[in-house]
DNA sequence: CCACGTTTATAGGCTAGCCTAAATAGTTAG
DNA sequence: CTAACTATTTAGGCTAGCCTATAAACGTGG
């Protein structure tokens, strides 16, 4: 038999979490990469040490964490392969938007590039998830449309969404039931800066969002 | 993010193996179920220990094991989940026979109903794996159709090959060179008890097949 | 320029799964 | 009935990943 599980599977989540994140910030501070990760920051500093012998982060002491050559291309693959498992899952499976994202994170570790390659003939070279975010190309390379994110816009401003990012369940469960996705157009009604709270006109419908919500939406600039 | 991996793998490999050496004999010594997972005897009995207490087996102290009723289910529900994949990987991706049996074996333990659910309905409720093995319904319920293993047929004997099992890569690889699978007829033209070699015809060609080889394959009784 | 908050390190501990070596208990054949 | 073999237990150890509590190092605002 000899199925060897769980190796290293971890270091592929920290990898694509620091991918994710240094989209936002060059350097990750690793209480950020902790509390996304949902681990204490002594663990999370436990497993960087790890991470940086096998070469794949370099760790700026007191600064945080950026991927290296290696690391990034790896961290990207990890993200190819969600992404294909999360198309899989919407196109061929017809399962609900929000729940695939935690889904893939399941099979993304499972099996590698030969299963990958074949997926991606099957599904016709898709270059983006369902949540508008790009698969990386087999080499680990892909790229980013430029966007803003909706909590930055203010009144009067409007725009296509682009992506979700980061994907997160209770975002995307609360926008799924809005029906707020990719492509569609927006412009921004009313902009609430006590409470934070946006309106915005979306497919001609009002909604009211609020600013977590909103600086996971990506609006092409 | 959260989410958590490892957690019990390990003993649905071992359930599920116990499901499969039960079809042979009804009470599966710790030894065999050991070298069968490729681990030590002491850690079997370990791990034993701990699925007898989570009930999934009875252990009937030097004799062996049985699966409960649970345990039964449970074993049943990886198999379906398994040879689901299996399908999925032959059928969609193209996938050759001889990988998808461990490549299953990494997804197997992936993800739960909603998947396998959705995938039954993708795959169009198939009711065996590429190998002629059943697959079990969601209640853990199949059909197994009687047979032999081709190593206790004699000379003169016909019959048609109805599943390989167990599988195996090995075993699997020598059979797709040869193009021998479920489905194709074979009559034994000769068998040679002192190496243990059995001369058969497939589809109008002789091969020569070893005795572990032959007794992978099932034919209809 | 120094105290305060943040970041990292140290120490000690836990669980799941695996390992080897050696002791013991059970089964069976001669 | 006992020797030989097999099955199991005991003892001791390992790694990966996580934890808490505490201590030390750093960097920045007043």
């Amino acid at each position: 038999m000899s199925v060897q599980l769980t190796k290293g599977e971890s270091a592929e989540m920290y990898i694509k979490a620091i991918g994710e994140l240094t989209l936002e910030e060059a350097l990750v501070p690793i209480s950020t990469l902790a509390s996304r990760l949902g681990i204490s920051p002594v663990s999370a500093t436990e497993m960087v040490h790890r991470i940086v012998e096998q070469g794949l982060v370099e760790h700026e002491r007191y600064k945080g964490v950026r991927l290296t050559e290696t690391g990034k291309r790896r961290a990207m693959l990890v993200l190819r392969r969600h992404r294909l498992w999360e198309r899989f899952l919407t196109d061929k499976l017809k399962l609900p938007w929000e729940d695939v994202h935690d889904l893939a994170c399941r099979l993304e570790h499972a099996v590698g590039t030969e299963v990958i390659d074949a997926l991606v003939d099957f599904l016709d070279e898709p270059s983006s998830c369902p949540h508008g975010n790009p698969i990386p190309n087999s080499e680990g390379e892909f790229e980013y449309s430029d966007g803003v994110q909706l909590n930055t816009l203010r009144q009067g401003d409007e725009g296509v969404i682009l992506r979700i990012h980061p994907e997160s369940r209770d975002v995307l469960s609360f926008l799924a039931q809005k029906r707020i996705k990719p492509g569609a157009a927006l412009s921004v009604i009313d902009v609430d800066d006590f409470d934070g709270l946006l309106t915005i006109s979306i497919n001609g419908v009002d909604q009211i969002i609020g600013q977590r919500i909103a600086s996971h939406i990506v609006v092409a600039a």
